[in-house]
Order: structure tokens, then sequence, then C-alpha cells
DNA sequence: CTGAAAGCGCTAACAG
DNA sequence: CTGTTAGCGCTTTCAG
């Protein structure tokens, strides 16, 4: 029905495996029957079959990602700098959002393997050891793009979790804050973070500061679970100065519930964040938060994928793309206790 | 080197026909001779090779979307609608941004045809009537999702973008207000903004109001767009009680400028947004909007797709999804001229 | 109920 | 420089 390479060779009088060379560039070609060629293809607007080639060539030029959340802006933008530099190299995206449930992970994992996908990147915040394992026996170049893993044969880029987290505490500490709370993700996640929480307890105990557990609530990255995280810890603590959101969305959330007990920010308590979304600069008060670049996390992984690919070695598996920890309104000095500032 | 349909059969002992016609639930095979060749599969870990069976059978359960601007939430919302949809009807996603260029659009509408697409959905803003055609001539289904589409061969699923626009200004009017700013869209987005627009119009039409064309400001749907648009409403009118944007983004984005110039919201001047994101409701003061569901949006249009590539006729290729007002804390009551109330 | 044979549209030796 | 041949892994008549 549609127009395939014979048609085409019929019309420019040649065999199919010229045409075919033609259209792959293929230098053994006369210019002259090249030109036939291409004329026969623009009369009969012929376009390739793809699955036709991908059968043939056993290479899809095909990206599977799988991430857990598209509602997080961040993860969007990590979609984008993957789908931009996958097209660069001339390689499509096939996108599966797993809302970080194993199952959907391994299920994704398994359709995108009969798809023939050259390789994948997963952005998952849960990194279960399953799912570890089923991608190192499935033998497709893999890369991970949301924490450290910690197995050599494991090509992973992100922020590097410990120490932007332990800045955000240390700039914290610095201006003069003692009770801190932590927002931090889902205890099931574990990799960002409980790297993160490991940074923050590394502050903590390098600045002689206890960190007691209630200081910590658990949050989903959602606003949602930044109010009631905000909610929580100042219910269990009646004299914390600062919150430390493991990432905006839920900062923000918590400053809403700050907000509407009527507690100041940044005067009577500091907020900061982590990701440096959009949003951050257009929040009042403007967020604090430790800045990262999803596009650049997505377009790197790809760049790595890519070499995997090829079957180029890495130089280095395991990158760490910059943070930085922008200060803006959220937080300020504090001045130790003045009874009844707050209410 | 995989493992094929062939080793399959070999180990059963039967012939590739009978695994092919087991693994499509073939009812004409033996149980007993079903058992064995599923054994065979598990014990060999036999996956399927989707591209072979995609050549041969001519559908690739494969959907394409192209999007326009992957760092807008409510867009984050459809393509998750649109995945999940998708993968419930057993298709995959293959997702590619064009930032509302056409000629990426173009591009990736021929990647996508070449890959065998079953259909294609687009959300993009600017519908070129060149994409239009290209699409309409390739004959491959397709549901656009950003607005109307005049053409009746063309479905679509999108929110009633006059009508909304109507009642938010209606609303505004309702409450006091006569001199309402508006940040619309770009102007090249001939659908989704030019209804907005449209809409308000009416409105102000039905309300004996002139519709100045000093009170409308362009935007990009980019928080900055807001801020700065909101700035140049305010230079051009010293007068406004109301801006309404024609996304939450720029709304958020104006009431920051307005925010940083000492002006308060709603008191001095009431701002309302559209769509309903999540963070809608998390900043401060908590945003009046129209509000739509982007998930349903995507999961509606993956459902006509699917009937459209089954062959099964519509009843009705044009449909809205709802949409309503809600009404939070960046609108309220405007009771006439207070001099000198600003500032 | 099952097997043999043909072929989807392309590419890659291998000859010439 | 170009054509012939074979076959990627699957599905689908057509016989049996």
């Amino acid at each position: 029905m549609a127009v395939t390479m014979k048609d085409v060779a019929k019309l420019a009088g040649v065999s199919p495996s010229t045409v075919s060379r033609v259209l792959n560039n293929s230098s053994l070609v006369k210019e002259d029957t090249a030109r036939r060629v291409m004329e026969a293809v623009k009369k009969l607007n012929y376009e390739i079959n793809d699955q036709a080639r991908i059968l043939r060539t056993n290479s899809s030029r095909l990206i599977g990602m799988i991430g857990a959340g598209m509602e997080n802006p961040f993860l969007a933008k990590v979609l984008k700098g993957v789908e931009n530099e996958a097209r660069q190299r001339n390689y499509n995206i096939i996108y599966g959002d797993s809302d970080g449930e194993l199952k959907l992970e391994l299920k994704f994992l398994k359709i995108m393997k009969q798809r023939k996908i050259d390789g994948i990147i997963i952005i998952s915040a849960n990194i279960y050891s399953s799912l570890l394992e089923k991608v190192k026996e499935s033998e497709i170049p893999v890369v991970f793009g949301s924490g450290y893993i910690n197995d050599p044969d494991i090509s992973c880029v992100t922020v590097d979790n410990v120490t932007a987290a332990y800045e955000a505490v240390d700039y914290l500490v610095n201006n003069g804050h003692k009770k801190i709370g932590v927002i931090q993700g889902p205890y099931s996640d574990a990799v960002a973070s409980a790297e993160r929480i490991k940074g923050v307890r590394l502050a903590f105990r390098n600045h002689g500061i206890e960190l007691d557990d209630k200081l910590i609530a658990e949050g989903d990255y959602t606003f949602e679970s930044g109010y009631t995280g905000a909610k929580e810890l100042l219910s269990r603590n009646n004299d914390l100065t600062a919150i430390f959101a493991f990432n905006d969305e839920m900062a923000i959330g918590a400053i809403r519930y700050l907000q509407e007990s009527g507690i100041s920010i940044p005067r009577d308590i500091s907020v900061i964040g982590f990701d440096g979304i959009d949003l951050s600069k257009f929040v009042k008060p403007a967020l604090t938060t430790v800045e990262q670049s999803g596009y650049e996390l997505g377009s790197k992984a790809v760049e790595m994928l890519d070499s995997l690919i090829q079957g180029k070695p890495l130089s280095n598996n395991k990158i760490f793309i910059p943070h930085k920890l922008v200060e803006r309104e959220s937080t300020e000095m504090h001045f130790g206790e003045v009874v009844g500032k707050r209410r």
C-alpha cells in the first residue's frame, strides 16, 4: 500500500540496494544515479520505513526514559533536556511515568526491551535493587539520573546531594540558626532524600548540633506534603527558626502553612528549598534554594548514554552536575532568642 | 543472539507458528501444547521482538505526542494523562517537544510517520495551517488538544476557551471591576489565546465596557512574561483594578510585580489566572483561577484517538472538557474609586 | 488443532 | 560503482 524502496528503485531504474545506499549516504554511488534516485524519492513522496530498518539493523535509535512523577517541574526540565539532546543525536524518546512504583518500572523496562530501545535513562527516586538487577541483566545501556548509584558498573549523573544538603544546613547555621527542621523526601526514597539526609547529619555533627528525630518530617515532594510537614514540625518543636525542605514545592507548601499560622518569613522562620525551579523566583517571599539544572542533568544523561550505546568507554561514569545556593528572600540571619517574638 | 521464537519452538517441540498462536491467545491451540510453549518461554526467558511484529502486522501500538513546552505544568499534566490512558490501552508514547516551532513540529511528524505510529496527539498553541494540512494528508489518525479546530475532519478536545474567558471577565465585572487588564498568550497563538480574547471581548461588550488595546499585554505563558506584562499594563493604565492572565504562571508573575511595587492584592488589584495548576493553591495570596484538568484532557485525547485508530466513528469529534472558576484570595469586590488608595 | 511456506521492507555481504 | 541474494523475527494463509 505505502510506497516502498522497490517502487523507488523501479522508477529510478536501479536496484533496491542502490536506493538504500543513497538514502544512507553510502559514498560509493555515482552522483548521477544518486540524483536519479532522489528524484524518484521526491516524485513518489517516499518515506523510509523505520521499522523495517530497525528489524534489519538491530538499532532502533530509540531511548527509553522512565521517570517518576511528570507533574514535578524539575523532572519536566530533565525530560526536556533529554528530549532535546536526544533529538540532536538523532534519537527519539519513548517515555513512561512510573510514579515511583516498582511494578510499573519493571513493566516499562520489559516493554522497552521488547521495543528494542538502544538505551535507557531512569530518573526515579526509588532505586529498588530489583530494578537495578533487572536492568543489569538486560544488558541495555543505562544511565541513572536521580542520585549516586553505588555500583561501579552503573553510570549515573546527579547533583552531589550530600554536599548540597550540607551546604544548605551550613548556610543556615552560619546565619545563627540552631533549631532547624527538615522536610525530607519519602522514606522509600533511598537515593536523593537519603543522600541529602546524610549531608544534613554531617553538617549538624560538624557544627556540634544535635539532630533530633523530632526535627525531621517526611514529605513526598508535593506542595501538600510541605504544608503538612511544616505543621507537623511546628507542633513538635516550638522553637524552630529555620526549615530546610528537600525540594522547592515542599518549601513553598511549608511557607504557605507558616503564613497561614501568622508566622512571618523570614523574620520568624527562615525557609530554604532545593532545585531552584523557575517558580522559586516568583513566589513571595522569593525562595532561597539550592539550585541545580534539570535540563543539564537530562542532556548530560543522554550524552553519557550515547557513548555507552556506541560502546565508547566513559572516562567517568559517575558525574555530578553543579549546584549553587542562591540566597533570596525566604531566609535571614537569626539573632538569638527573643521572647514572645512569634504569634 | 537474542532468543527467538524459533528457539522456543524447538524446545517446546512445535513449530514457530504455534508459538506465535499461543503468544497471541489464538484460541485454536490445544491447552496442553500451549502450556508446553509457555514453559519453554519461561525457561528461555523469551521476550517477543516487537519490531518484527510491527513490521509484519503494520501496527506499532505507538502514539506520537507533540507538545509545546514541557516546562509548563499544565502540559505536564496533559502528558501524564496521555501516558496513563495510553498504557491502559496498551499503547506507548513517543514524545517530542516542539516549543511551538513549526519546523520542529513538521520534523516530528515526519519522524513519527516513519516510525509507523498508529496515531498522533498534538498539543501546540500554534496550530499552523501547514501543519494541519500535512497531518491531514498523512492520513494518520490525529487528535488536537489545545483548542477548537475549525475543520470538520479534525478531532479535538479542549476546554471551552471562549466561554471560560467570558466567565472570568464576567466574574470580575460582577465584582465591581471596570478597568481590567489582560495578559494574553503570544500573538502567534491563534488557538487558545485567540479564543480567550474572543471571550474577553464578548464579556466586555455585553457589559457595555470598552476594551482598549492599552488594556492588553502580550505574554508567553511564563512567570517572567507575567511579571513584565503587569509592569507594562500598569505603566499604561493608572487606574487598573483587576488583571486577567491567560495562565496561572503569568498571573503569579504579575502578582509578584505588583507586590514589589507596593500594590496589595487583592485590596488594590484583583488577579485571576487560568488552568488551576497545583501551585495556584499554594502561592500567597492563593490564586483565583479558571480551573481545567490537564489530566482529563490528555486521557480524553487518547480515548478519542484510540477510537479513530480502530476505525470506530466518533459520535462527536469536538469535545469540551469542563472548567470551573475557583475563587480564592487573589480577587475581591471592588468598591469604586478611592483617591490615593494605592502606593 | 498444527506445520510449511511466504513475505512485511529493509540492509549487507558478495560478486561482478 | 551496482545488482543479486539472503535473511532480520515475526504472522498468516493454506494444507493437512
